[in-house]
DNA sequence: ACCTGAACACCGTTCAAGT
DNA sequence: ACCTGAACACCGTTCAAGT
């Protein structure tokens, strides 16, 4: 099979975190399915947090942004932000991933990162505030590609639905009328076209409507 | 000293959390400072995923949202926001343990997002998107009580950021201009009051000018 | 009800050594 | 350059036993 190298490492990384969860992405259990002793991982990534970082840099690498270009900032970063959740759709512990890294130290997360910049610089948003908002658009895409009703409709996650649903249900009604109410789509049980639909939406709309009141205020 | 109990237990675990990080937060150690053996911990909570739960709860025990009054939604809604954002503030380790848990067996955050479910309905929004509104308003607020502008002004944290300026401002210029740029801002150096305005406004103003839009579609 | 002691099956990582 | 072997200092958790 295939040599031993970061990229394959990172690669079946993922695969075991997607399947089992990240928490079964053990340096030891990695290495028994490449066949390799523990130690040799060391030499292609120098600790566990590298390995992780690694593993964030392939969830991207597949999404270059083109070069920002004469269209409106808003149909821009529409376009960043479901190009992402586009990437990172498919890969359950993709935002697992996420969590536990610092993306500074992950080149392609910078390379998505730096284009958002750009485009709230030119939306005519300040230094400070281009970069609450790309970090908030990010984190949010992120959240967004994690949404349960799109990964792999097995039958075993829509079992882990349903006892979350009961879960919800069970509640007091008292205490938690809305929730008990709301079980079913709250479990997980939402249309996955609205879900990525309404968050971006939801996000590209708050950026708007700031990007018009600074207009007003300084015109 | 005070009795072992869960809370004092979850008290514990936070005060470590927050002073070292969510990693150093292990049954062994927390037994170890509590005076007791670490399996004295399993009678309180049977394993550790419970304990997180437990730190969860008390984070947001402090907040219990008041019954939903007369005001506009959006002004509740904000109440809320600000309201959860307060009370994580100060606890560093706070996004972590939240990460970790699952939220829905969280009864004090449950009240919370119940609460703001109920003002997502009453705003017209329809059942499902509630759902995702109250999920993302509450992620938001999670995110930006981590603020890593807030976090204690210790001398270790200001050089952390330092570090972290440094190594921003070292990237390459040609592929991460606005990185490079902005890597003041980027590594933590942001004005405080502007990172809680400036976020929940994005929050609010996104909710509110998809309100308006269902309006006007739906009259 | 509340806690201890000993044991099990794991971890990440270092360090010296092999080829 | 790339990998192995043995060892260290940890983990979470179970299970039987104490009071």
């Amino acid at each position: 099979m295939g040599k031993l190298t970061a990229q394959a490492i990172a690669e079946r990384a993922l695969e075991i975190g997607d399947a089992e969860g990240l928490d079964a992405v053990t340096i030891r259990r990695l290495a028994g399915e490449l066949g390799v002793t523990p130690m040799a991982l060391y030499w292609h990534y120098k600790n566990k947090d590298q390995l992780l970082a690694g593993m964030a840099d392939h969830l991207i690498s597949g999404f270059a942004p083109g070069a920002a270009d004469e269209r409106p900032w808003q149909e821009q970063l529409r376009d960043l932000m479901v190009g992402l959740i586009r990437a990172l759709r498919g890969h359950p512990c993709a935002r697992n991933v996420f969590d536990h890294v610092d993306q500074v130290t992950v080149p392609s997360f910078l390379a998505v990162w730096n284009q958002a910049l750009g485009l709230g610089r030119s939306a005519g948003f300040s230094v400070e505030e281009s970069c609450l908002i790309s970090k908030y658009l990010l984190q949010s895409a992120i959240a967004i590609a994690d949404a349960p009703a799109h990964h792999r409709e097995g039958q075993e996650v829509a079992e882990r639905v349903r006892v979350k649903r009961l879960g919800l249900q069970t509640l007091s009604a008292d205490t938690y009328p809305y929730i008990v109410e709301m079980a079913g789509p709250l479990a997980g049980g939402l249309d996955p076209e609205l879900y990525d639909t309404f968050g971006v939406d939801l996000v590209l709309a708050g950026i708007e409507a700031l990007a018009a009141r600074r207009l007003e205020s300084s015109p």
